[in-house]
RNA sequence: GGCGGGGUCGCCUAGUGGCCGAUGGCAUGCGCCUUGAAAGCGCACAACGGGAGACCGUUCGUGGGUUCGAAUCCCACCCCCGCCGCCA
């Protein structure tokens, strides 16, 4: 059997068409990202195998049809003979079958670890190589020697790290009283702006199959942080974005509905493999958050612009909680495997000196959609449209709210904007510690 | 978890081994008719890949098998509906 799954499948995977008429753009890109260039190539070289054998087996396979018509009309002697000649074509059928069989399953293996194409204008360079745009507010200057987001949270009866341990283990917690309260008012007041803003609020599975995690493109570098169920085969989600972006999967989505944009509300399974030791107080970096997070379905020619329009509304909800940020243009080396460009919002945390991210927005072009077979139609036909997603708010914000708004007694000064979603509360106070 | 029913072109549906990529209806598009609309009539109408095109190939839940040939027969799995059991 041919996979069933067809040529189309595999041309879906990433844009063929890029590949075959300017595979410089592409290696370019590779090479801007730090990744091996030579792919490209190989990938070209794969897909010339594919198609030859594609060639071969429809030739035999259409002998093979056209003559078993002819059989089926056929009578005694002269249906012998042909059967006869069917029979050996079946062996050719099959022979050629298994090759383009190989040959597409070798190319897709291939194209799975190619990256998305970066956006022009990215910086190139790795981890510290961001650029940054622009830098909001000024951080805070204290007359007293600042906590951190763990002390004031304990004395707050807001964290508790080592009942999250003594439970669950290192990097997990547990939120309470005032602490929950904080989170619960800010995802709301998150979702409140989005849905001003007009997206659809979600709240999507978050144990998903293999298929949409593959097609979100988080089964290739991303992999090791992945939790994985092995008896059932399902992924716990890192974020709503997978969710979200399956979750128009195999379909055709009318031109005249995008842009299309969902708001999801999700808790997020991290393993953080690769950060032993690192940022190990508090609730920085946790195996488990909660998350609001956007993303848009839209035409590929209006997604950079709505690229923009993400980080402005992440602008928005930093302002509604005030904080000191900056926004980064994340470099080629940095990005995602599904990414063409990522900017990052990094809020100032006062007692560790510096930047940290609290969003990250992500225009994906084609990326995801070729995968997941998500497609727009219009006048122009049938093709992949463009996804985009970007933080609205999340368990880490915590940090930065704590850190930035606390007082000399250890109190904390609750954002105007979050007042009406606690309650009215306008100032947390610290509790004995039970 | 057990038993029963079912998954076919946007929706519903026919199809039990070859002339089936697949019947019919609804919906949709174009045209005729009409002052306009409806009705009526005619034509078109699944997706995907390759090709300038004629055309060729793939797909009847998914995967495998039998066969010269599978929507149709066999096996496994998935999903949906109903009933029973168990349980947060």
């Amino acid at each position: 059997m041919v996979d069933r799954r067809g040529p189309g499948y595999a041309r879906g995977m990433l844009d063929l068409t890029l590949l075959r008429d300017d595979p410089e753009a592409v290696r370019a890109s590779q090479r801007a990202r730090r990744e091996d260039p030579d792919l490209v190539d190989q990938v070209l070289a794969a897909d010339a195998r594919r198609r030859a054998a594609i060639v071969a087996f429809e030739a035999v396979r259409g002998e093979q049809k056209t003559l078993g018509r002819q059989v089926a009309g056929a009578q005694g002697e002269q249906k012998a003979a042909l059967l006869a000649r069917t029979k050996d074509l079946a062996v050719q059928v099959k022979a050629t079958e298994s090759e383009q069989v190989v040959a597409t399953a070798e190319m897709t293996a291939l194209m799975e670890q190619l990256s998305n194409v970066t956006e022009p204008g990215v910086p190139a360079g790795g981890e510290d190589d961001y650029v940054v745009l622009e830098t909001v507010g000024e951080p805070a200057a204290f007359d007293f020697a600042p906590r951190d987001h763990l002390e004031i949270g304990e004395r707050l009866g807001a964290i508790d790290t080592a009942r999250g341990a003594k439970v669950s283990g290192a990097r997990f917690y547990y939120l309470t009283g005032v602490g929950a309260q904080l989170q619960l008012a800010m995802l709301n007041l998150a979702m409140t702006q989005a849905l001003e803003a007009g997206f659809i609020p979600v709240v999507p599975p978050v144990l998903v199959k293999p298929e949409a995690m593959a097609g979100t493109g988080f089964l290739a570098q991303a992999a090791e942080n992945v939790y994985h169920l092995p008896e059932e085969d399902l992924y716990l989600v890192g974020t709503s974005e997978v969710p979200l972006a399956a979750f128009h999967m195999d379909e055709v989505i009318d031109a005249g509905r995008l842009p299309l944009r969902y708001a999801g509300w999700s808790t997020c399974f991290r393993k953080e493999a690769g950060s032993y030791g690192k940022d190990t107080r508090g609730i920085l970096r946790v195996h488990q958050f909660d998350k609001i997070e956007m993303f848009s379905y839209v035409d590929p020619a209006d997604a950079p612009a709505e690229h923009l329009r993400l980080l402005e509304w992440e602008k928005a909800m930093l302002a509604k909680v005030e904080l000191p940020y900056r926004v980064i243009d994340v470099a080629a080396g940095d990005l995602g495997g599904s990414a063409a460009r990522k900017y990052d919002c990094e809020a100032w945390v006062p007692t560790q000196g510096r930047y940290r991210e609290l969003t990250s927005t992500s225009n994906c072009t084609t990326f995801q959609s070729r995968r997941l077979r998500v497609r727009m139609r219009d006048a122009e036909g049938t093709r992949p449209l463009a996804t985009l997603n970007g933080t609205l708010a999340t368990t880490r914000w915590i940090v930065a709210i704590l850190e930035n708004h606390q007082q000399a007694d250890g109190s904390v000064v609750v954002p105007v904007a979050l007042r009406p979603f606690m309650g009215g509360r306008e100032v947390l106070e610290p509790v004995s510690s039970s």
